[in-house]
DNA sequence: GACAACTTTCTACGTACTGTAGAAGTACTA
DNA sequence: TAGTACTTCTACAGTACGTAGAAAGTTGTC
């Protein structure tokens, strides 16, 4: 699948946090306040092209789809995030020769109550 | 963590395929043989120099070792495969804020096999 | 229907990462 | 010490990403 830069990432996330379609305005905006809320220091705020740019990458990545049919663009992500988290994972596990291996360190890693979880989601 | 491009991934694969160090010479043999064993066309070996280069930056990015000691330097992965798969898993799982229903996605695509042996994992 | 305001597309540039390897430097062996 | 084997330095091309101006397209309104 494809790796996410850092902008890619944040209008991902922002795209995750709204289920309905935003517009790339919209996006510039948040993604504005965003680096406010941070440390960062001046938050110079992005151009609306290269939120645009952005969102054609991601569409390209098959991460996004626009709604052409509305005037300003909307935009919205293609999959969930748990989903695509998990996907991720899987392509990572996938690569693997020594699947179970891997999957015994990885249980091992992860905390009780999400062990617990996966007993219940596992059956029995 | 770090990502690997397609040649570092090769030389990882081969470094963890043998458990001793081994030496840049023969990571360029076995790299070509890897190669001419699949469909592609001219299996134009590398240069000892591009090996020695993408190990330097592996070792750079942490994952293999130099033992120095040695006159032709012999190279190691520092973790095993299923170790740095299960670190990229975690990895991914770890930037999600969702991280059960990431995981309950994760388990329903696993095999029955599979299953099977994380509930063993899982204890009880 | 023409203009102004808004939106989208095209093009571009700097930086970083990766594949690739020659040139130059270092060390070991006979 | 000279030759050979190995390592380090330097470099370049391709791709991905952050970034955005210039140009082209759309739409509402007078």
């Amino acid at each position: 699948m494809a790796t996410l830069g850092d902008l890619e990432r944040a209008v991902m996330d922002l795209l995750w946090e709204h289920q309905e379609a935003i517009t790339a305005n919209t996006l510039r905006d948040l993604l504005t306040q965003r680096t406010t809320g941070d440390d960062t220091v001046a938050a110079r705020p992005l151009a609306v092209t290269t939120v645009l740019t952005v969102l054609s990458r991601l569409e390209k990545k098959g991460l996004v789809e626009r709604e052409r049919s509305s005037r300003p663009h909307r935009y919205h992500a293609v999959t969930s995030r748990e989903d695509h988290t998990a996907e991720l994972m899987l392509e990572v596990l996938g690569s693997a020769p020594d699947r179970e291996a891997v999957l015994a360190r990885f249980i091992g890693t992860v905390s009780s109550g999400e062990a617990e979880t996966l007993r219940k989601l596992l059956g029995r």
